[in-house]
DNA sequence: CCGGAAATAT
DNA sequence: TATATTTCCG
């Protein structure tokens, strides 16, 4: 199992490290625990149960805390109020609930909540909980910059930032009905928009590249055949000889095409006396490539010439049939198959013919169930973790409204400087990556990336109640948030032509010139006047518990690192007694 | 035909 | 480099 420390370097950016989170739950054991759930993550917890005080904390001192988790029912104050109330202090809020309740949950979004989270919460769910994090007056983006500029090369401090000034709504605005800016939604003002594009992959990327005697990375970069002797590489220690691609060769003027090709075959002559064993495989294989690679180049020269269709001919039965893209679209019809096929008879071919999709093939179907699976399989793994074992498949109620922490951080970066900001995103059926890069000189560093998974995955049950079972989720897109709306239209509608994000490399990428910005701190400037504290001294009967809680806790030293799941369940197990103990013994 | 795993492609 | 897909293999 994956040792704590692990997890959170692998899910908790350095820069979130210790967030300030304000804990609000009047049960005590629920805050206990969910306080050293957090604490897992490397944020920063301080719990109070009781809401009054939470408001309170939060106003007293201004922008400590970044994120806010409450319990959805206060009994000391209207769910409704304190949204309110905290909003005028911009702290982003999640709430959590015991019950599962579609219509409360949404009231909860309208009202500016960012997340709602059902009980019990699993480390899975709170390990992404920073992208929530409100960033304002915060260096921590601009820490992140410097880190990414450092290390990057001499050049690096001449990337100061970013500086955006066109206006443009995100992308995701455009998606009526899903959007997070809704009615009723507080949040992020359009009209001073934000500059950020989202790249789209140009919608036939390949097929038409360079047609040449070589294959297209041939093209671009000298390939040569090498022979795995590099210690270091041990996955490849197996292999008799790799292809590999020789950068600097490309640089060197006095290689030629024909040099290249000469040397490739004498290293091959080479690997082939080193090499017997696998040497017949080995050579029918590349015999084949080269083959294939040639007859791909007549194909698309062919197809150049008449007017360039990206697609293929499908008639010709022998063709080699091109790449499936597994997009959310084709991903849905697959896991809409296995589950009309149940799982006895979801076999490749069968949910092939299910499908009914044209174009892929049989071994396709069987590569992505193969992938499908293991998929599923690392979900159910992931969902162990949780604390309690007994939860369902997911508790996420909301999806992560990942355009606001985006907006927020490039609103800081904004502020930075110059420079092309390029937006862009990567996404497959199961999860998908947001890259903002900041390129100048033809250098371009990562200012910031972040991923969010797709929720929902698995086929046979919905996770939420808004999602429809087998539905993928996609980020930006709020399940239901329009009630009437099927989500599965809206998704369709909106990316049944898109390309549907699969862009990649740096081939793929524009990037856009952008300066000044008006953007800046909208988001945050818009709470200024609060309205008067209740400040509730009273002591609940919790808080003589608490006390001693944290005080045991300390003892008990559940932080330290290098701490595993194990001792983190064994904590717990030692937590309950103890709260027995206290419970029967006043 | 299948599923696991190596080999490739992006 | 890391993933996504394809191909190999028993």
């Amino acid at each position: 199992m994956e040792r704590m420390s692990d997890f959170v370097s692998k899910y908790v950016p350095s820069f979130a490290k210790g967030l300030e989170i304000l804990l609000i739950d009047h049960d005590a054991i629920s805050l206990v625990i969910m306080a050293a759930m957090l604490e897992q993550c490397s944020y920063k917890v301080t719990t109070t149960n009781q809401a009054s005080v939470a408001l309170s904390m939060i106003r007293e001192v201004e922008n400590h805390f970044r994120l806010v988790m409450a319990n959805i029912n206060m009994p000391d104050m209207d769910m409704l109020s304190f949204l309110r109330a905290s909003h005028q202090k911009g702290v982003p809020i999640i709430l959590m609930s015991s019950e599962r309740n579609a219509e409360v949950a949404d009231r909860a979004l309208a009202e500016g909540a960012c997340l709602v989270l059902t009980k019990p919460v699993t480390l899975d769910e709170l390990k992404h909980l920073w992208q929530h994090a409100c960033w304002k007056n915060v260096n921590l983006v601009e820490e992140s910059v410097q880190l990414n500029c450092q290390g990057k090369g001499t050049r690096g401090k001449e990337f100061g930032g970013i500086k955006i000034n066109e206006t443009t709504t995100l992308p995701w605005s455009h998606l009526e009905g899903n959007m997070i800016k809704q009615a009723g939604r507080v949040s992020r003002p359009h009209s001073g928009g934000i500059v950020i594009n989202l790249i789209q992959p140009p919608t036939e990327v390949k097929e038409t590249k360079e047609a040449d005697g070589l294959s297209s990375s041939a093209t671009e970069h000298n390939v040569r055949e090498h022979v795995a002797t590099d210690a270091k590489d041990k996955k490849r220690s197996k292999r008799k000889s790799c292809i590999m691609i020789d950068d600097q060769a490309k640089q060197s003027e006095n290689t030629s095409l024909e040099e290249l090709i000469t040397t490739e075959s004498k290293t091959k002559e080479g690997s082939k006396a080193k090499l017997p064993i696998r040497e017949r495989k080995g050579k029918k294989r590349e015999e084949r490539s080269k083959l294939n690679s040639e007859l791909e180049n007549f194909g698309s020269s062919m197809i150049t010439e008449k007017g360039k269709k990206g697609k293929r001919n499908t008639d010709s039965s022998k063709e080699k049939s091109s790449r499936v893209v597994w997009d959310p679209s084709l991903h849905h019809k697959f896991t809409t198959a296995i589950s009309v096929l149940g799982d006895k008879k979801a076999q490749p071919k069968t949910i092939q013919q299910e499908m009914n999709v044209p174009h892929i093939t049989t071994r396709q179907v069987a590569s992505h169930l193969q992938k499908y699976k293991s998929e599923v399989q690392k979900i159910q793994d992931n969902d162990t973790i949780s604390l309690m074992s007994t939860s369902k498949a997911s508790n996420i109620h909301a999806i992560t409204q990942f355009p606001s922490p985006l907006e927020r951080q490039s609103s800081l970066l904004c502020q930075k400087g110059h420079g092309k900001i390029d937006l862009r995103v990567t996404s497959n059926p199961w999860s998908s990556s947001y890259y903002i890069n900041n390129t100048k000189e033809g250098n371009t560093i990562q200012v910031a990336k972040m991923n969010l998974p797709n929720l929902s995955y698995a086929p046979s049950k919905a996770a939420s109640p808004c999602l429809p079972a087998g539905m993928v989720q996609f980020p930006g897109l709020r399940p239901q948030a329009n009630q009437n709306q099927d989500l599965a239209s809206v998704f369709n509608s909106k990316y049944q032509n898109e390309p549907s994000i699969r862009v990649g490399n740096a081939t793929n990428s524009k990037t856009f010139e952008t300066e000044g910005s008006q953007y800046i701190d909208a988001v945050v400037n818009q709470a200024t006047a609060v309205g008067p504290a209740d400040h509730d001294e009273t002591l609940s009967e919790y808080d003589d518990i608490l006390r001693i809680l944290e005080e045991d806790a300390e003892d008990f030293n559940y932080l330290s690192r290098g701490q595993t799941i194990d001792d983190f369940d064994k904590y717990c197990e030692w937590l309950e007694k103890t709260l027995d103990a206290k419970d029967n013994d006043p």
